[in-house]
DNA sequence: TTATGTTTTAAACACTTGTTTGATAGGTGT
DNA sequence: ACACCTATCAAACAAGTGTTTAAAACATAA
């Protein structure tokens, strides 16, 4: 048991310690001084900071993407409440990463880093490891997405469906400057599930939005 | 003027490759090698890596921020047009962000990028730095902002304006990759000005969305 | 017990990091 | 000519990085 204790501790504090300042900014040493194990131990337990990295986000995204895909599965058997809506897509995918972040709301937070990482960071280990691993799940929540919105050209889906990923992603990376902002300035202290409360509608009513005026790029020119 | 070469060189390189790589994966001899200066410039001509950072940030903020507050006073003295609305705050910001990425267009997915990575990646010194240079052109988004949605509460506001940031900084910042899964999936090559086109009836459909059903996170429990 | 395989440990490794140094020009004004 | 300030350069610096090593401790089973 002792290996799985140690293996357990480091990954409970690389999480952490990886929302908190990054994965460059983050040394091994930082990482196994806090776990209190010996600075040996990642790479003997994982082989390198890179797989150790990969690590951390495939215990959180294993059994996300699982919950996911059975939430997917009960809502599309479900004859009874036929066809789903923007709001039922946003709804069941906001369950299930709340749940799948219960009890450490950093979780979260460092899981959409890595989202933003992925997208942004072109090349580099972390994008091939989430796309080889978890894409089939995204492009099922996209399909389901189209079936939702039948009125939008596919292309037009697509932007509206990244806009808001974009909007979740950039959210959630950086909830915790941004509570602190909404405490300083309105004296409102905001959970994460407020935030997502906020969120929802807002994305909702982008998706459905109507084209803008009618000559397109007629606002770039004088 | 062989010194103001070279600092354009150290600022047109280290631009590159911090949006490429991020600031702490970009090390000082990456910048200079390629920029073709000696490795100490930079400590000569900015005083350390922080500083060259933040120099980075300036050269693009400063005459963005200035050009939008210009903007902003030509707006409001027209009294003709009265109240802006939604469409015409985000068009008007649009404007003045692609205008100063005019030349290069990967110039502004760059600064989005590092925009986000400043946002996101802790870096105490980035944040307080914009906070403190540019914080009064962006309360003053956030006031005309206010002023164009009277029937949002407060807070409402503050978080839908930050996701209206979110889906901005997120798309800007991964366009290229977003471009190519576009163009290899639809077979439309969508411009940096077509996307913004899409991007505005979003944002805009999303601030003026109403509240989710009525018991608030109810959503979140089963 | 002995033997075997696994885990932990301290130390060292090779390497990169940002920064500083002192010498060497380059230019400008007197 | 001289002095003065600025800029560039190769070299070195101390500190920190991920990784490896070989010995030690531990566990499990024969």
């Amino acid at each position: 048991m002792a290996q799985s204790d140690t293996v357990t501790r480091i990954l409970d504090t690389a999480e952490v310690l990886f929302a908190e300042k990054g994965f460059a900014e983050t040394s091994l040493r930082a990482i196994t001084t806090k776990a209190n194990v010996n600075l040996a131990a990642v790479n003997y337990h994982f082989g390198s900071k890179k797989a150790l990295i990969q690590a951390v986000f495939a215990r959180f995204l294993g059994p996300m993407t699982q919950n996911l895909e059975a939430a997917l599965d009960r809502s599309q058997s479900d004859v009874s409440n036929g066809q789903l809506t923007v709001e039922d897509i946003l709804i069941l995918v906001a369950r299930v990463m709340v749940a799948e972040s219960k009890g450490s709301p950093a979780r979260l937070s460092m899981m959409m880093r890595l989202a933003g990482l992925a997208y942004t960071q072109g090349q580099g280990h972390l994008r091939k490891f989430l796309q080889n691993q978890y894409t089939q799940t995204f492009y099922r929540l996209m399909k389901i997405t189209a079936e939702a919105t039948p009125e939008l050209k596919p292309i037009e889906r697509f932007w509206r469906f990244h806009f808001m990923l974009g909007s979740l992603v950039f959210t959630m990376a950086s909830l915790e400057s941004l509570q602190a902002i909404a405490e300083h300035d309105f004296g409102v202290r905001n959970s994460e599930l407020d935030v997502i409360d906020q969120l929802l509608p807002f994305l909702a009513s982008g998706v459905r939005a109507g084209s803008l005026g009618s000559p397109s790029k007629g606002w770039s020119l004088d």
